[in-house]
DNA sequence: CCGTCGGGATGAAACGATTCAGATCGTGGG
DNA sequence: CCCACGATCTGAATCGTTTCATCCCGACGG
């Protein structure tokens, strides 16, 4: 193998031109059928494989989506990833996945590298509420999707949840099973989903006699849950439920709430946030609020395949916004739950 | 913005030839000054971003890699790429992950984009015990370095851990704890970590009197070791410990624990395996054996950067092999330890 | 027998960057 | 005054593919 088969060689070895050859892989109904088979069995003979790079400098546009996602670390964004590499397959697209870590120059990093990519388009998990990303893809002319995040104004295209109504849903629920002072683990956090979901549990909470406690952490993982469980429990008097901001966290506060040897739902009730495969999983199950994160996902590549494939001239911006879901376990039901 | 700009514009509009431009991209210290600052301010101006398919096209070779791994699911492998992600950085690279979720046919689609891509090299997480993957790269000439699994021969580097000697660890633990009927879940599992483990186990517990049981699964997640866990407790006389081959499987297997009102580790101690995150942040810590995801991540793309990196020719392939950990918490040991 | 038609195949231009052999120019040594 | 030299810059060739204007040729209608 002294480098790879070009299309020059596999011309030469078939006998024909290499307009031919390149017919053959990209409109095979124009060739002959004699000349079509002669020229795949060079292909096959000699282990050609198109060199991608060159195609899309010729032809314009490459076959890969950039997704950018908050914390890979987080198995909703792993789910979202999956979804929107399955709709992306569909599509006959790549799709090169980056962890900005909710890292701002790491996110600027990578939005670069896709720009030298010339990756077909974006779909980005913003790692601040300004906006600089998505103002960076919109300079650099590159088409997006915001994921995670209303898109203001009609600039792109996004997918989102309510995450007012979930935070809403979730206080709401803590509100009905007889709860007072709430815990929000998350605090003032810069990441809008955070703010969101505390606005919706502070809007359910509004004139019902009951007060929401900031527990600021600073992160969003498990381990920052476990110091938020921590402070809470020095707290008097001591919250009896807790809203998480995510699953993380609140897997986090369940560990810390065990630790210190109470019980759960009894002594505390905890909400969770995303409702991950975890959630479910744990010792006591998390009520959570459920996101469709596969679903976000997928129809985030969809709208991106759309706006960028043929007939994209036509493609009109859209906002989608998926309604949250509150799925109760035992985190907050003292009365175990049928099943 | 009709178009990016290319480096053609840029010499226009700084008033100078594209050589040079290339040459104040590339090599600055041999432009003058002034010619300098004037292209850059053209760079800057035009918002040029260099096109990297055709830089490929031209050099020959890319500045991704490719990283392929067995489950994205599985926060073990999302530290390995996070890993691997630091350390390509380092050098200068991009990664795009891939997930092949066990499945041959996906494994072999996303090495044809790699190959397609001409990717500067693979990190591959194996789907299949014979190898198929990796006799397709050594095929195709692509550069490549096995993740989680030894190398035969000298084909490749690879980074690995010591799974027999992980197995040995979890059941020695287990026969130490006093236990005798060890269920080992995983069973006859195609995947090679797998069966290398369940070895180990059975070594440890040769000749000392005790038996390891099969539990089958068809999977490798939780949903499959609350599956098992739902087997194990239907077993009589039931085991009075389990041996999972990861700690997805181990979660679930605790959470059916659970659900039939048994206590961990009193009426079943649970080792799993990869010692992931949620390992320690169940409500019952969970024994597990550590594997350094972050590390060999790390270590198969420093590997894979110095194979493919100037002076590569002089790469001599080599095994690295890590040592797993028995890390002991809560679901084994009856005795409440220390902290 | 001629003109046309159309399926099949051809060959060269173009994409954007890199690279390298040369051109240009100011300078200092001889 | 001439020449070699280094510093700087130029222009064209090149990478592998796609695309398109042509060309070839057998068949068919008139």
């Amino acid at each position: 193998m002294g480098g790879a088969a070009s299309i020059k060689d596999v011309a030469r070895a078939a006998g024909v031109s290499v307009g031919t050859v390149s017919n053959v892989i990209n409109r095979p109904e124009t060739v002959g059928e004699g000349t079509r088979a002669r020229v795949r069995a060079a292909i096959e003979q000699l282990g050609y494989v198109r060199d991608e790079s060159a195609r899309q400098l010729r032809s314009g546009s490459s076959r890969i989506i950039g997704l950018l996602v908050l914390d890979l670390g987080n198995p909703f964004f792993v789910s979202l990833a999956r979804g929107a590499e399955q709709a992306a397959r569909a599509a006959g697209l790549g799709v090169m996945v980056c962890n900005s870590a909710q890292q701002l120059a790491d996110e600027a990093d990578y939005l670069a590298l896709f720009a030298e990519q010339r990756v077909r388009g974006v779909l980005l998990t913003p790692a601040d509420a300004e906006g600089s990303g998505a103002a960076a893809l919109r300079r650099s002319g590159v088409p997006f999707v915001l994921v995670d995040r209303l898109a203001a104004g009609l600039e792109a295209c996004s997918v989102s949840v309510d995450d007012v109504g979930g935070g809403a849903l979730a206080a709401g629920h803590l509100l009905e099973s007889g709860h007072r002072r709430i815990a929000f683990a998350g605090g003032r956090h810069r990441l809008q989903q955070v703010a969101d979901r505390r606005r919706g549990a502070l809007q359910a909470l509004a004139g019902r006699d009951a007060v929401l406690l900031d527990l600021e952490v600073d992160g969003l993982d498990v381990a920052a849950g476990r110091d938020a469980g921590a402070r809470l429990l020095g707290m008097s008097p001591r919250p009896t439920a807790a809203f998480c901001a995510n699953d993380l966290l609140a897997l986090g506060m369940l560990q810390a709430a065990f630790a210190a040897g109470l019980r759960v739902p009894e002594d505390l009730a905890i909400v969770g946030y995303d409702d991950i495969e975890f959630a479910a999983a744990a010792a006591v199950p998390l009520t959570s609020v459920r996101q469709p994160a596969e679903a976000m996902g997928r129809t985030a590549a969809e709208m991106l395949a759309e706006e960028t494939g043929p007939g994209g001239a036509a493609h009109r911006h859209r906002q989608v916004v998926f309604e949250p879901e509150l799925v109760v376990r035992r985190s907050t039901s003292v009365v175990p739950l049928p099943g």
